[in-house]
DNA sequence: TTGAAAGCGCTAACAG
DNA sequence: CTGTTAGCGCTTTCAA
């Protein structure tokens, strides 16, 4: 065995975190069998003290480790993959990454991952069916675990073959019926009745609706309508435009929604989430309108944005650490258990109140 | 050869996209030899196809084409990584992905990687030692051809290793001179002298620094230093503090810069993100101190949340969807390549005036 | 033009 | 308690 020492980087680095110092047999890579051979013992043993498993001297166990330690040995993921072992990472298809919603509970889901064993491969699917399909089956070669689907896919088809290639999945901020798996989500038709109700309470009558084309979406929107009708206010389609998740969109669906209503202006407006109501903002401010006096404003989601904008915006917060907890928790164990039931987990909501709406003075209304 | 179809299923769904209808010798994977055998060739050939080389008659690679078609067959990735092909993945290591500046540039980063034929994994490092060191190993456990680091690491040395690995990396927004690799990045330097001399010009003195303890804040913190310099202005350590990157920390450490210099407060600050310049809006409203009246604001970094506080945020922009695309180009060639040649590209800096700064009253100054 | 065969690094019976 | 051996699914000479 040939053990070529790197003395000189070793002194100019004075680390050997991973093992480069050593090569044997030339070969930059150290495998089972090396780990083998320096310990002498046959690579069976290696793989058990590898995996932990099987009966042997603690000597033999503890020698093997070493060698191990000293070769600076990592094991081929590749390999243990190829016979079976899984591959310790899941795939996490977001519509956009850059969508802070997304973003914040990317962190959470890829530490929550990481602390649990898995790397997590994203993917951003722009809410395009062509790319939903291509990520689908990148990820299947690549023999991902399981997948969380934060995204709302176009073609639910798609996603219901996953199963049969023994792929677990949940879905995250989207109860699609369509869709047969383990769902978290919070309760969107809920949160968008909430959102009306606190307009209406308010005194609003006229509330405008700029929401995405998800599935999501539609519950909340549903919630709008619902809310509208205890209200025994008529729901106006003129009110309600869906479009795609964008400051920009916000802002030109503001602008739209405000001209095509230009005799009887919405007094608010509900978004479905941060992005689309800081485009809000920024075309009612372009309008000159004040905000909340000439038009209040309710958003969904509670990231970042909604703090910062001037003024703050009231909306509906979901409990994004703990789904985002939860949907990797929950996948471990469908991947783990081999599982075919479905679990269904909906939070619920919460009304945050800021500086997007106050109550409107009497003779507002 | 037992080829049953899902009727009910087919039917039910209407779709047959990844292939799930057909399962070989009860098996649900088809593999190389399921294809060979259906087209009744070797499996070199069909590998020969699959990877488009070698010479065969036009109808024999037309012919197992289809089968492949037919069979859905996607061939496993594992196995073909352990052959010495790539895995297709790369690492993406950065402190957060929840910063907006990274969320960003990872969405631009996906996307170029998924052009090329890459996934990504993300890592979330958090500034930590240990999470650093094990993001390392296990990226390198799963053969990733090359790494993308956009956190600043700890331990230089760990990332150097990585060449001895063979795995190529590129720093990106980190000009570390330790680190021995190819880096992307703005003008650090520059960018923090023209922030500061923005500042200088509009009349201010006590100019306050809330930078993150990166390497690239400390470029930005000596062109702070030298434009002071420039203007005959002494430094004052006081006037001095290095955290890291959150709204949080800047509220914080805006309240312990203005207290510590409560005789003679600072008029503006510079901030080496837009989440400690969130922070400073905030503490500095907590304060009743108007912007830019009272205090003005410099940032670094032109994200979303630049444009939505308010007031807007006066800010040094990098032009990150370049230096993203740029980023995975360069990472590709040097998989490719093979090539040890280290490249350095540096991005000029943009000043993008918005309304936390504006030129002081004489009589102020 | 095509195929047989030898691995890649690892796991998991099954022997010893 | 430890080792032998047969693959996992693929690539790649080298023969035929």
């Amino acid at each position: 065995m040939i053990l070529v020492i790197l003395v000189t980087l070793k002194k100019e680095q004075g680390a050997n975190y991973l093992g480069y110092l050593e090569r044997k047999n030339n070969r930059l890579k150290v495998t089972i069998y090396d780990v083998a051979e320096e310990a002498g013992v046959s690579i069976a043993t290696v793989s058990k003290v590898i995996n932990n498993r099987g009966n042997m001297r603690d000597k033999t166990r503890q020698k093997v480790k070493n060698v191990m330690a000293t070769l600076n040995y990592q094991p081929n993921m590749m390999a243990s993959a190829l016979m079976g072992k899984g591959t310790k990472t899941i795939g996490l298809l977001v519509n956009d990454i850059s969508n802070p919603i997304f973003s914040d509970l990317a962190r959470i889901i890829e530490n929550r991952s990481h602390e649990k064993g898995y790397s997590v491969i994203i993917c951003n699917t722009d809410d395009n069916r062509d790319k939903e399909l291509k990520y689908l089956k990148v990820l299947r070669n690549k023999q991902v675990e399981g997948l969380i689907v934060g995204s709302s896919f176009k073609d639910k088809a798609m996603l219901n073959e996953m199963r049969y290639h023994n792929i677990p999945l949940v879905m995250l901020t989207h109860m699609d019926q369509e869709v047969l798996a383990s769902k978290i989500a919070v309760d969107d038709y809920k949160g968008g009745y909430m959102a009306t109700e606190h307009l209406l309470e308010n005194g609003h009558r006229r509330i405008g609706l700029i929401v995405e084309l998800a599935d999501s979406s539609t519950k909340r929107l549903i919630g709008y309508k619902e809310a509208l009708k205890d209200w025994n206010i008529g729901v106006d389609p003129k009110l309600m435009i869906r479009t795609s998740a964008s400051v920009a969109k916000g802002k030109q669906k503001f602008h739209q929604l405000y001209q095509n209503n230009y005799k009887n202006p919405p007094t608010a407006i509900f978004t479905s989430n941060n992005q689309l109501a800081v485009g809000v903002i920024a075309a009612a401010k372009s309008l000159e309108l004040a905000i909340p006096v000439d038009l209040a404003i309710v958003s969904f989601d509670d990231t970042i944005l909604a703090e910062t904008t001037e003024p703050p915006i009231t909306t509906i917060a979901q409990p994004i650490e703990t789904m985002g907890n939860e949907v990797v928790d929950l996948l471990i164990k469908e991947i783990d258990d081999k599982m075919n039931e479905v679990h269904t987990i909906m939070h619920k909501p919460q009304l945050i109140v800021r500086q997007t709406t106050a109550e409107k003075m009497k003779d507002e209304v």
